[in-house]
RNA sequence: UCCUCAGUAGCUCAGUUGGUUAGAGCAUCUGGCUGUUAACCAGAGGGUCCUAGGUUCGAGUCCUAGCUGAGGAGCCA
């Protein structure tokens, strides 16, 4: 078995006999012979077969239509066309399945991005989306080997939680209880006692916490895996069901945090650009023009690190009228990360230092009382693509901010104890991964970065 | 959740100030063509103009509400 892939790589592939197996693109040709373009989604190149109708059952050659199944045995010759080297010239036909025309919905020419997530179960026999999906394997693995590579250990952190103090947003819960009729308590809440877990469960927002457990053990830690955030966000940047890679290091101080995003980050965009261009030409060329200099302008230049109080004094200095009055406290809003990042610096740009306000309790206090060290990473066209911190390795200052935020402290004592046994310097940042997956291939709405969007009122598929 | 825009053939869209029988390209079907490249040429079929009300002699077009989608904002990754 071997895929259109390796047959088009293979140097001395030219008269001999092999068989591919594909779904068929596009049909053309006259009464006398009959051109199609396979795929088999191992590329975003077809193959060209190449059909002598007289030596075929004229019903077979007319079910092998757009979107119809078939395996071709045949002897690979180069070609007399223009648009490839070599060709399939078929000795032998089998249709798998048929697609009948008046109802496949694919066809040979575009079809909107929006018409293509109404068929979802289709759409990766596109070319975008097996461009697409392909990239984002690569990215996958290219996580995965990073950092294997540096000596980080992949943690997997559970995705149902009873903690209700992730912090990152509103929580899917997970119950088996009668929704119709759930037991309930003297005061008429839901008695969660009789649930599974015997407690109140949500789907995890981050993983983080029990990321640190194992950093603070195995020393260096990731985790990748699925997030919930049941926010009623509806934008290109937002999905309910979300990829995140969270590493997490003992001993690693804020600098040493983003060194490590950013180095991560090239890292990322340096084995797309190696291994990936056949799909991101196609992506350049459909979509974005700029989408290979844009990854290769990354790579060339380092990330501007300046810390909350300073980008606060560069927007109040820019003369622009944000439509959100730029002041010491505020959260910076999309138009000043714009601002910083596409018309100031002209690239990624990471804000450190922000007010411990507007940040989570677990960030490490700085000395001056009113800022913490967190780190935002803000990348050109998607905003925010890393939020970490330092996180406060400091018993008593960790439990006085759970104190002041009204948290509850009875279901962090575990996270506690890390701190009153054998504490240790630790930072962590979350990378969103479809969001990175956003900036590497171009695409400019979330949901077609992942083969099933779950977003507001859509669970489809 | 808020603001803005959109919804017309399978797909992408046009449709004038409200006025006769709602159009085009692609797709589909039929026919033609000896090597095509999102093939080409000719012909045919294909419509609950998102839904429900309303204004009007008359609504695809105007008004109201709803549904769906997109863009922007908020929340964030």
């Amino acid at each position: 078995m071997i895929t259109i892939k390796n047959i088009l790589r293979s140097a001395d592939i030219v008269g001999k006999t092999t068989e591919i197996k594909g779904w068929v693109r596009t049909k053309r040709g006259n009464k006398n012979i009959t051109f199609i373009a396979l795929n088999d989604g191992s590329t975003i190149h077809n193959i060209q077969v190449v059909i002598d109708n007289t030596k075929f059952d004229e019903n077979l050659i007319k079910q092998i239509s757009t979107g119809a199944c078939i395996a071709v045995k045949g002897i690979m010759v180069e070609s007399p066309g223009k648009e490839q080297l070599v060709e399939m010239h078929a000795e032998n036909i089998v249709l798998y399945g048929n697609a009948d025309p008046e109802t496949y919905p694919l066809q040979k020419k575009g079809h909107s991005l929006e018409f293509l997530r109404e068929i979802a179960h289709l759409r990766p026999r596109t070319n975008t989306f097996g461009a697409v999906l392909r990239i984002r394997h690569a990215i996958a693995f290219a996580i995965h080997k990073y950092f294997n590579d540096n000596g980080f250990y992949y943690l997997h952190t559970p995705i149902i939680t009873g903690s209700d103090c992730e912090g990152a947003g509103e929580m899917f819960r997970v119950t088996t209880l009668d929704a119709k009729n759930p037991p309930l308590n003297g005061d008429g809440s839901v008695n969660f006692s009789e649930d599974f877990f015997g407690k109140e469960t949500k789907l995890t927002v981050s993983g983080q916490l029990e990321g640190e457990l194992g950093a603070l053990a195995l020393s260096r830690i990731y985790t990748f895996g699925p997030t919930f955030r049941a926010e009623n966000s509806n934008t290109p940047r937002h999905l309910a069901e979300f990829w995140m890679i969270e590493p997490e290091m003992a001993f690693y101080e804020i600098n040493d945090n983003m060194d490590l995003a950013e180095d991560f980050l090239k890292y990322l965009i340096r084995y797309a650009l190696d291994n990936c261009m056949d799909d991101l030409g196609f992506l350049c060329k459909m979509y974005d023009e700029e989408l290979i200099a844009r990854l290769r302008f990354i790579l060339e230049n380092n990330f501007e690190r300046i810390t909350y109080t300073k980008a606060i004094e560069i927007l109040k200095k820019s003369g622009v009228q944000f439509e959100f009055p730029v002041d010491w406290g505020i959260d910076l809003q999309t138009e000043h990360e714009r601002y910083l990042v596409e018309k100031y610096f002209k690239r990624p740009v990471i804000v450190t230092d922000y007010p411990k306000d507007i940040k989570a309790f677990y960030m490490k206090q700085n000395d001056d009382g009113r800022t913490v060290r967190g780190m935002d990473v803000l990348f050109p066209k998607i905003g925010e693509i890393i939020g970490g911190s330092q996180r406060e390795e400091d018993y008593e200052k960790l439990k006085n901010r759970i104190t002041e935020l009204q948290l509850p402290e009875k279901d962090l004592w575990w996270y506690l104890e890390t701190r009153k046994f054998g504490t240790a310097p630790h930072s962590g940042f979350g990378l969103g991964f479809e969001r990175l997956i956003l900036f590497v291939t171009g695409m400019s709405n979330i949901r077609d970065v992942i083969p099933f969007p779950r977003t507001p009122k859509n669970a489809e598929f």
